[in-house]
DNA sequence: CGCGTTTGACCCGCGC
DNA sequence: GCGCGGGTCAAACGCG
């Protein structure tokens, strides 16, 4: 599958275009991604629990795209809003969220056309990606938030299917995808996206993690459990791409090593470097 | 009965 | 333009 998928994430690195230019990636410095996910409300569950899970490795994508596709977007809703979208004036929010805006009738438009997926001239968004890389038998990883699952589809070139959740909150658009690598069985490749606007909910079923850590749900990420190998997928557009063949990013490659990152996350100049400005202050 | 999962169909973006 | 693959919807179903 190597080649074939390497290309198609290659491709998808460079479909997604400017998009992950900034992408920024801290691994193996505990505190760092704790403030991180911390700034971007993550309460990330403890890594090692009972369920003999692991992470290996994370990742962070930053927002960069995100606006530049709200932008697209934006425009395209105002292009779009004069002969279309008269049933929806909200087309074109601006707000940062994706709103999928279910069609269930339920706000009084007739279901006439029962039009699945988004609307026509309503782009994807992609919001802030992180992304885990946890060994586990267990394919739902308990993050201190609950999900609920909306979809699964077999992965080109993996035998594993991948799951689709979105947080139950509804306020909240953030959703994560679940998949096995199918290099590593024993590996699952979690994907978050978007922000939560809520905090963790009380979970009555395992609670492996405490509201009462530092950062509400008690991350607990081992930065020597860092595993190489994840990065190749997880990393798996921008890294593979800086690795292999020169990319149009710019990105210093001294930055972008992931060994280097993994083995001497250097305290001060990793995330200085790395995070943008607004996000740090965020 | 409410909530979560399953699953087939649909939509959309992208490469060829 | 067409086909493929990823992502999402929503009805049906299961479970507590």
């Amino acid at each position: 599958m190597d080649d074939d998928k390497k290309r198609k994430l290659e491709s998808e690195m460079t479909s997604d275009s400017s998009s992950w230019v900034d992408s920024s990636y801290f691994f193996g410095n505990e505190e760092r991604e704790r403030s991180i996910l911390n700034e971007f409300g993550w309460n990330l569950s403890p890594l090692q629990n009972e369920r003999n899970q692991e992470t290996t490795s994370f990742m962070e994508f930053d927002d960069h795209q995100i606006e530049l596709e709200q932008q697209r977007s934006d425009l395209a809703g105002i292009e779009k809003s004069g002969d279309a979208s008269t049933s929806n004036p909200s087309v074109s929010s601006s707000s940062s969220d994706e709103l999928p805006e279910k069609s269930t009738g339920s706000d009084g438009k007739p279901p006439e056309k029962p039009s699945k997926g988004r609307k026509k001239g309503q782009k994807r968004i992609r919001q802030q990606r992180f992304a885990f890389m946890t060994k586990s038998d267990v394919d739902h990883l308990e993050d201190g938030y609950r999900w609920r699952k909306y979809g699964q589809k077999a992965v080109k070139n993996s035998p594993y299917p991948r799951s689709y959740y979105r947080c139950t909150n509804t306020k909240c658009t953030v959703k994560k995808r679940v998949e096995r690598s199918c290099e590593d069985p024993a590996i699952v490749i979690t994907t978050y996206e978007g922000q939560h606007c809520h905090h963790t909910v009380s979970f009555p079923r395992g609670s492996v993690f405490s509201h009462e850590g530092p950062f509400g749900g008690g991350l607990n990420l081992s930065s020597s459990q860092i595993y190489a190998p994840a990065m190749q997928y997880t990393v798996s557009g921008p890294l593979s791409v800086t690795q292999s063949h020169q990319p149009q990013l710019e990105v210093r490659p001294s930055q972008m090593q992931p060994q280097q990152t993994l083995q001497n996350p250097s305290d001060e100049g990793l995330l200085g470097d790395i995070v943008p400005p607004g996000m740090r202050n965020r």
